[in-house]
DNA sequence: TTATGTCTATCTAAAGATAGGCATTTAATA
DNA sequence: TATTAAATGCCTATCTTTAGATAGACATAA
């Protein structure tokens, strides 16, 4: 009847109820986008009413919000700290890779990231930070890793900038994967950074 | 009251409340995504009722065909069949370039195809279809520039997976652009396709 | 006098959200 | 341990808003 929030404890095994709502939700919005993914919808596809779905995430940006913040974690558990040998830099690069193509090839969509940005205006404010985060924090991860790539130890503004057009790259070999229907393309695109240790 | 087709004459001139339905359309999906774009939303726009919008447009579906028709018409006529001098040909991929910049840049949004991506199983089969040839269009023509680049007459599969790596370098310069709000990232990422006569 | 463009009014469906009831499980206490 | 209280999870029913779409009237211009 009421929740003090729609935060779960970081440890607490999450109910598996809202477990599979916040499943079905992430991949209603890869598939058809955030505003035109409903509470019915995730409700029939979960087996339960609306009104169930309502009481695990009281408004649509509270569910955003768990989204969100369980897409962050995942990726920061995915994405270990990188080691800064050049080798283990360039594996946790082609990892980080395989991440966009994992949702690009098996689940024929664009990133989560890019599909909520496509629909920026209609998100909550905290959505649009988290959303914000997200981005930043990809960002200064492929940053810090393209700088252990030549040894050194904080991004440069070069770094920076390279990080930039892998992440531009990733989700733009995305879009037109998607695009074209054409898996291949985005192992085409993104073939040179799964070598850059060699070029860098 | 009854239209044989929402298709205009190629060259008879567009009756201007059409015209700014049109307008108002392409603003809204590029702001709020396509889902979210309203008939009665753009009558207030336009300054007219929603009914008078069905008018010129009988469905959203043939809305949406007819902004997709308009936008590759533009994009046909903007990037005219270009030169095979090598500086030519720079030149007309920097002004493609410029294109995307200008929606990313002045507009705030990621490519109006990208968006549409985004929401691609809300489409009407036409309008996917017309989706599809956008971006193979818009591949087709860049892997002639490339190949015009390096004095060739006809694209090389290398010329084609060139052309890929820009397409997708440009959609993802936006999509970061917008989602980190630094304009400038889309000219640091596309930086190097600006020069690429002096490298290939 | 016909086609054009707009209007008012209305229908229907979808969707977010809430109120309140009903079991079941869990925890507290006599 | 048996009883009670409270929290959990789901339900039915319903409200309200939004949105796509249509019918039919009305004015104006070709």
């Amino acid at each position: 009847m009421d929740m003090r929030s729609t935060l779960d404890a970081p440890d607490k095994p999450m109910n598996p109820t809202k477990l599979a709502i916040m499943d079905a939700a992430e991949q209603s919005i890869l598939k058809h986008g955030y505003k035109a993914m409903s509470f019915r919808d995730l409700a029939a596809q979960v087996g339960i009413k609306s009104a169930s779905v309502h009481y695990h995430f009281p408004t649509k940006a509270d569910l955003l919000q768990a989204l969100l913040v369980r897409h962050q974690s995942t990726l920061e558990a995915a994405m270990k700290p990188p080691k800064k040998k050049r080798q283990a830099a360039q594996k946790a690069l082609n990892q980080f890779i395989e991440c966009y193509r994992d949702i690009t090839i098996s689940r024929g969509s664009m990133a989560l990231s890019a599909v909520l940005l496509a629909e920026h205006s209609l998100l909550d404010a905290q959505s649009k930070e988290q959303l914000n985060d997200l981005y930043q924090w990809q960002c200064d991860w492929l940053a810090t890793i393209v700088s252990y790539l030549h040894k050194a130890e904080v991004p440069t503004d070069s770094d920076r900038q390279y990080a930039s057009q892998i992440m531009a790259s990733l989700h733009g070999a995305s879009i037109l994967a998607k695009a074209t229907q054409d898996a291949d393309i985005f192992d085409q695109v993104t073939q040179p950074w799964r070598t850059l240790v060699d070029r860098i």
